[in-house]
DNA sequence: AAAAATACTTACCCACCAGTATGATCGGGC
DNA sequence: GCCCGATCATACTGGTGGGTAAGTATTTTT
């Protein structure tokens, strides 16, 4: 392959995002953790943009400008490398709910925050991963360890949502179906945002919250509009 | 739809929902439509099960206890396979359209309605196809089919939003991050539905509409939640 | 300097799978 | 009885891609 090696003096390329540390690997950076992160982080782009079976170990290889060998001489597997990747952009969303945790505010601020870091999670390079890491695709062992993280952060949304409920900053409502429906919302981010980058993660989970928050129908001025009849009809074309 | 057909005397397996019309075909049913639909709802079914790439045409072909060629006598490729289970889903969203578009209620009312269809369809045994149907797996002109396709439901979503929006049923928003949000929540459906069917596709559309329509803060009564200080504040240890 | 660990490479294996060539079987029309 | 076309099976091919064996160069350790 590519076989450069030892380019001292050159290739002062500072540092381009995606670039690969093996460059400049021959001064320092005997760092494995380094490469192992560069490993895995390269793995996360390819399958955002191909899709896990899409993307041969050689892709990610050729991508970091290395061999498959050396591919896995920092990862076991290619599951393990998807499964690193969803752990990588889960962790985000951990962290928000610690940080929110003892807040002393209505539960309904802090499901917005947690929901707002989450939104930049799914935003993230690793949000593709985090969402789509399919159960189906991994071992038994790997597919009951992301099950576990995933629910865990379902009850999570669903025990801020009951809080809210119960201390009032929240409409009643069912915690878990309105559960699926946020972080629903928020998960698909990650089908469109590869192609539409017009707002920033950020931007795009502030806009969600506020939807989530105040619903489609209007509020306070012009509260009753048109109690129209229908509603419970458009049936019988639909039955397939 | 179904398989089944005049089943006289023999094989008197009254009618499993899964199961083969090979098993009978010594009879008649020379009816090669059928037995196409039953290769392509036997494919949405493995599909479903297993993913995409997960499932080989052996898999299916071995589900209607015939063999792979046989597949291929009704079909001409796996990815067609996809993509025409993804167009039998989709159809279900068009007709509900279609059968709103010229109903004289607030284009809320009518919204909900295509919501509520949509929903189902999620739900429905090809929800998976639909969903999930990516472009990277797919041929290139197929691909662009299946986005057309896509941005047609898409586009039509967002102009409910905006004509709801100027007739008043609905509150101002961003149509297209609207538009995502909703679609997101309701497409998710279809990750989660296969293990957990506690609820019918009708009863979670129904909930969902609840949500969306009257969002998570409380309306009328307890006007004010403590408008409390924080807010953007949760910094610093989540930017990775 | 020799030995051992590190960090890669080249070259390979092999299971799996989409898709096909070929041919058997069966029903119906003559 | 016989051909014909529709329907299906047996048996194969070709390519891809996960994973590995074995060797090489470089650095570190002793």
């Amino acid at each position: 392959m590519n076989s450069r090696r030892s380019n001292p003096p050159p290739a002062g390329k500072t540092l381009v995002p995606g670039a690969s540390p093996w460059r400049a690997s021959r001064e320092r950076l005997r760092d494995r953790e380094v490469k192992r992160d560069a490993v895995i982080r390269a793995a996360a782009r390819e399958f955002n943009r191909k899709g896990y079976h899409n993307t041969s170990l050689d892709d990610i290889a050729a991508r970091l400008e290395v061999t498959k060998p050396t591919v896995y001489y920092y990862v076991t597997s290619k599951e393990q490398l998807l499964f690193e990747c969803f752990v990588a952009g889960v962790e985000q969303i951990r962290i928000a709910f610690r940080d929110v945790r003892h807040l002393a505010v209505p539960a309904r601020e802090r499901l917005n925050a947690v929901l707002r870091h989450y939104g930049e999670a799914v935003a993230s390079e690793f949000g593709w991963c985090m969402v789509r890491a399919e159960d189906q695709d991994l071992s038994p062992a790997m597919s009951r360890h992301i099950k576990s993280l995933k629910s865990e952060i379902d009850h999570g949304i669903r025990r801020l949502i009951r809080e809210g409920v119960q201390d009032g900053s929240i409409q009643p409502c069912d915690p878990k179906i309105t559960a699926f429906a946020l972080a629903g919302a928020l998960n698909w981010i990650a089908h469109w945002y590869r192609e539409d980058r017009s707002l920033t993660g950020a931007q795009i989970a502030e806009a969600f919250v506020a939807v989530f928050e105040g619903g489609l129908r209007p509020r306070g001025s012009a509260p009753r509009v048109a109690r129209a009849p229908l509603r419970r009809r458009a049936r019988g074309a639909m039955a397939r």
